[in-house]
DNA sequence: GCAAAAGTGCACATTAGTGTGCAAGTTCTG
DNA sequence: CAGAACTTGCACACTAATGTGCACTTTTGC
């Protein structure tokens, strides 16, 4: 109620808030228990100020799971390959590349209290890679051997951990990395995977395709 | 000094000491931030008496992790197999046995303060993987596109993330799951994966090596 | 330019956890 | 059994964080 003045609604109050949305999403990825404090200071405002557009800590943390729901629902609905293995390619890179994002919702759904928000949040994004497993297993593109409920969470925990984990400079990933684990942890051998690679790649013309030793 | 008196030791405080360090491992691997109360209440002793073994929460951690040193270390001494993908097998497998130590060790490894003490009880462990790792490239049986710095560290957190997140009940799973995994990223098509298994388990009779369609 | 909205700066109450001191009990061990 | 080792149960000081109240300044919008 106090935060839902409707109408009236000032310009700088409304950066303000998208700032510390932002920040939050930031400072939370980096500690996923990051005080109030830091939160407002990195958004450039006091403590004090932030409880003027939050009314406390859950509040603040649940609508940066949402304004994150709607970022994943985006990806969900944003990628278009002609087969599975390819659309797992593409999810994978769209996801390295929101990584601050991919790490924040990890760190809050370590609280037990946000687990079923954050799992909504990620609803669309999970029916999509379900489907496309459904879709592989069926052409045998992707593994036959483990369920496809299974399977959509194993990919779902080997990508999720690689981007969180993983230090965005090293040289020797540049989201390549995630996608040979995700596309191995599909059942390909990794001769196929390399071979996939080198033939999608448009651009990473550097990447030499020599594969074996 | 306070906590070394060396030669007299009741034997209730042994079995207490070992019942507090075994306790906050539990409750660590539950909970990375479980409070002294907690810990000591489940060890059936009051906050006040783990005082008496411990200077501080700093020291009972620090005591936490160079117990499971001790375990890891056991680890990678015990495995012996043929080939590097066996070594692999057994040392996955035997990794999923202590689920609750790696669960620890994870939570703990969260923390700054305590990354290069937990890292370095992981050593022998990594060493052991990234010799396994080395010698299997070498053979040719594991795959080649990826360094072996790079794939000992993926195989490490793969194996990670499929021990501390899956639940240990799961029907499908027994152990499986994360061998697939772990031989998956290593670079065996699933296939292939499905004829090792089938193979190796001496037991699993029930498990049929049906294979793809 | 003026009123309302938004932000500042402080003081304050509250909570949960850590670490210590001490007097009293309980339990080993020789 | 006697004495030491261990544990208990409190009381206490301390810290870091949350959330609120209020007077005051700055910013925005009409």
């Amino acid at each position: 109620m106090a935060h839902t003045p409707a109408h009236t609604l000032r310009r700088d109050a409304v950066r303000n808030r998208d700032e510390l949305l932002a920040c939050a999403q930031r400072e939370i990825a980096r500690d996923p228990r990051a005080s109030l404090a830091t939160i407002a200071q990195a958004a450039g405002l006091t403590r004090r100020a932030l409880y003027g557009h939050f009314s406390d800590r859950d509040a603040l943390v649940r609508a940066v799971i949402e304004r994150g729901a709607e970022r994943f629902n985006a990806i969900a609905n944003g990628i278009a390959a002609a087969e599975p293995l390819d659309e797992l390619t593409e999810l994978t890179t769209r996801l390295w590349h929101e990584a601050s994002l991919v790490h924040a919702s990890a760190a809050i759904a370590l609280e037990e209290r946000y687990l079923s928000l954050t799992a909504a949040s990620l609803a669309p994004l999970r029916a999509r890679l379900a489907a496309i497993v459904e879709d592989g297993q069926r052409t045998g593109q992707i593994r036959g051997d483990i369920s496809a409920a299974t399977l959509t969470r194993l990919i779902e925990e080997t990508a999720r951990t690689l981007i969180v984990r993983w230090d965005q400079q090293d040289a020797e990933v540049t989201a390549q990395l995630p996608v040979r684990a995700v596309l191995s942890i599909a059942g390909l051998s990794w001769q196929d995977v390399e071979a996939r690679l080198a033939s999608t790649s448009t651009s990473a013309a550097t990447k030499g395709a020599s594969g074996a030793r």
